[in-house]
DNA sequence: GCCAACGTTGGC
DNA sequence: GCCAACGTTGGC
């Protein structure tokens, strides 16, 4: 099972925000880049991903699951722009900042560190188990 | 708030 | 199909 990563600028679309859509989840709109685009595409149901905080606070600070495949965009009527729904599974009991994953050579090749721009990433399994650890969860 | 990096657009 | 111009993102 693949694992991703999101962005989300807090003022936009909070962990907060998230979290109060409990199981319903929500609709990731809003991404306008085929890349991100792409790695939704590829999601299904009960995939993980990190959900990360960009611009404010810049950390990584819980645990999303896939919980609807790939489907139109609701926000636009491109035809081009696919998004999944994601519910919140959990907090990181520590969030772990991007600065922490720029000094640790194990996240070296973290699409975060090297793309900050792509706002749907894949997460590779050493970097999801090394981020779990460092967050302070216990290894699924 | 600034600016570098990146992606997209559109003229040719 | 190339590439310059432009807009956006996001770290700092």
């Amino acid at each position: 099972m693949p694992q991703w990563l999101f962005k989300s600028e807090p003022d936009t679309w909070s962990w907060q925000d998230q979290v109060a859509k409990g199981d319903v989840g929500e609709e990731w709109h809003g991404v306008r880049n085929y890349q991100a685009r792409n790695n939704m595409r590829a999601m299904k149901v009960g995939d993980r991903g990190f959900f990360y905080h960009s611009n404010q606070g810049r950390e990584i600070v819980g645990i999303v699951e896939v919980c609807a495949t790939s489907h139109p965009d609701s926000t636009t009527d491109d035809p081009r722009w696919d998004c999944v729904d994601l519910r919140a599974v959990e907090p990181l009991p520590k969030p772990v900042s991007l600065e922490t994953c720029k000094a640790d050579p194990r996240l070296a090749d973290m699409v975060l560190v090297n793309n900050s721009r792509l706002s749907v990433q894949p997460v590779s399994d050493a970097e999801w188990a090394l981020i779990c650890a460092l967050g302070g969860l216990a290894p699924a």
